[in-house]
DNA sequence: TAAACTTATTAGGTGAGCCAAAATAGGAGG
DNA sequence: CCTCCTATTTTGGCTCACCTAATAAGTTTA
C-alpha cells in the first residue's frame, strides 16, 4: 500500500472524527490540521481513488473497510506511542501527543510490537511500579548528565578503554593494510555493534561478542579501532 | 533555525562521514543515501547559503560551526533512540537503525532529554538490570497481547467501566445539552486523559483525576462518558 | 422561493526534494 | 600537452502537499 504520512493522518481523523461525530465532513477535517479546503477536498480524491475512503461530491466522508484497517493500524502506534511517553518517561501531556503524532507514521512493526509489549509489562508487573516510581523521582532532581550537544564534544574512545561489560559501535578501523584487512574478515566493520564480555588481567587480550559471536583480540590491535558510545 | 528532515539527514551523514574519513565529498553522501548526486550538489548549495556547511564547487565539503551543532544535535537523537530500541526493547538492530534514523529528526527535546534521563537510570540502577532480563525473557515467551489492528476492534468502555487505578482519555459526551455542559465546564472535554483514584463501595460515586485535580461525579453520569483506553 | 450564508470544488500556482541527461571541471597516464 | 575517465554541476522536469481566488452546490431564513 504505502501511504504517505499526510494520507495517513487523513485517514487516522477521519476514523477518530467518526468515533465522536457519526459523520464527517470536509470541514471537520480542515478545522482539524488547520489547512485549506481545498487541500482536503484533494486528499479525499487521492483516497477515494485508492478505495480507503468512500466520498461522494459535497457530501459525507467515509473509510472503506481497509481505510478503516489502516486507520486503526496507525492509531494504535499512536496510542502506544503516547502512553509510553506520557505514563512512563512521563513527558508533558502537549509534547506526548505531538511526538506520537508523528512518530507513529514511522515507527517498524517490530518496534511498536515490543513497545507494546514492554508496556504490558509495566503495568502488569508490581516489581515494576515501585521502580518505576523510583525513575520518576529521579527525573526531577538531578537534572544533570544529559548533555543536548553542548558541552563535551562526543569524542571518541578506543576499543581498548570499553570497560568490562560497556557496549559501543565500531566507527572506524586505523593500522596497516594487512591488520585492517584481518580485522574486517574477522566481522568487525564500522557500524557494527559490540560489547566487552572478558578482558584478561592485565587487560589483554579482550574478549568481545560481536554479530552473535565471541572474538577475542590483542590489546595492541584493539588500540586501533574507534569506538562510539 | 527550522531545518527539514532531509537538510538534516544530510548534515548528519557529513558529520559521520568526518569523522571516518577526513575528506567528504559528493560522492559520499551520494553512495549513503543512494540518490543522483545533483540532488546533493543542490542541497549542499542550500545549506552553504545558510552558513551550516562550507563547500567551494568541486571541492571538500565541511561543516561550519552552526552546521557541527545542527549535526552533533541530531546525532545525539539518534544515538539514544538506537540504544533505546536495541538494548531495552530488543529491537532487532537493523529496525532500530532505521527507526532511530526517522525518529531523530522529530522526537521534541523534553522527550529526548527524558529518554536519555531513562536510558541512564535502566544502566545504572541494579535493581533494574534483573528486571529488565525479566522482560526480555518475557518478550520471546508470551507472543500474544499484541493487537496490530486485526482482532478485536478497539471498541470503546464508559467511563463508569473503567476499573480504580485505570486510565483513558475522553472521547465524546453524550446525553442532554444541560448535562454536557456541566460536565464540559468541568473539564471533561474530548481528548483529556482521567485517571480513576477511588471508587464507592458501591461503585458511585467515582472519584478521578483529570487535568491535575480530583473530580468527583455519579455513576449515572459517568455513564455518558465514552472513554478510549 | 429567492437572497444570504456556509461549505465544497475547480483552477492555477508554490516550494521541497527528488530525477535523468547534458555540459563541464579535474586528475591520471600516455 | 592531450586524452580519457570520473566527479560535479547545470538544466529542465516530476510528484507531493500545500496555497489563494474564483466558482458552484447546499442550506437557512426572511
Amino acid at each position: 500500500m504505502e501511504l504517505t504520512k499526510s494520507m495517513e493522518d487523513y485517514l487516522e481523523s477521519i476514523y477518530i472524527l467518526k468515533k465522536q461525530k457519526r459523520y464527517v465532513r470536509i470541514k471537520d477535517i480542515v478545522e482539524k490540521f488547520n489547512i485549506a479546503a481545498a487541500s482536503v477536498t484533494e486528499a479525499m480524491l487521492k483516497l477515494s481513488k485508492k478505495n480507503l475512503v468512500e466520498h461522494e461530491k459535497y457530501g459525507y466522508i467515509d473509510l472503506t473497510e481497509k481505510g478503516m484497517e489502516e486507520a486503526r493500524r496507525v492509531y494504535s502506534r499512536h496510542k502506544i506511542l503516547y502512553k509510553f511517553l506520557k505514563n512512563i518517561l512521563l513527558v508533558s501531556e502537549g509534547n506526548s501527543e505531538n511526538d506520537a503524532c508523528e512518530m507513529e507514521h514511522i515507527i517498524s512493526k517490530e518496534s511498536y510490537e515490543k513497545l507494546v509489549k514492554f508496556c504490558d509489562f509495566v503495568n502488569k508487573d508490581t516489581d515494576t511500579s515501585s521502580l518505576l516510581d523510583k525513575f520518576h523521582n529521579s527525573i526531577d532532581s538531578k537534572e544533570g548528565s544529559c548533555n543536548d550537544n553542548g558541552g563535551d564534544k562526543m569524542k571518541n574512545k578506543r576499543l581498548n578503554e570499553l570497560k568490562l561489560g560497556e557496549t559501543g559501535i565500531i566507527l572506524k578501523i586505523e593500522g596497516d593494510k594487512k591488520l585492517r584487512k584481518r580485522l574486517m574478515d574477522m566481522g568487525m566493520l564500522p557500524g557494527t555493534d559490540v560489547k566487552i564480555v572478558k578482558v584478561a588481567p592485565l587487560g589483554d587480550p579482550i574478549e568481545m561478542k560481536i554479530k552473535g559471536f565471541h572474538l577475542t583480540i590483542r590489546k595492541e590491535d584493539a588500540k586501533n579501532i574507534l569506538i562510539e558510545d
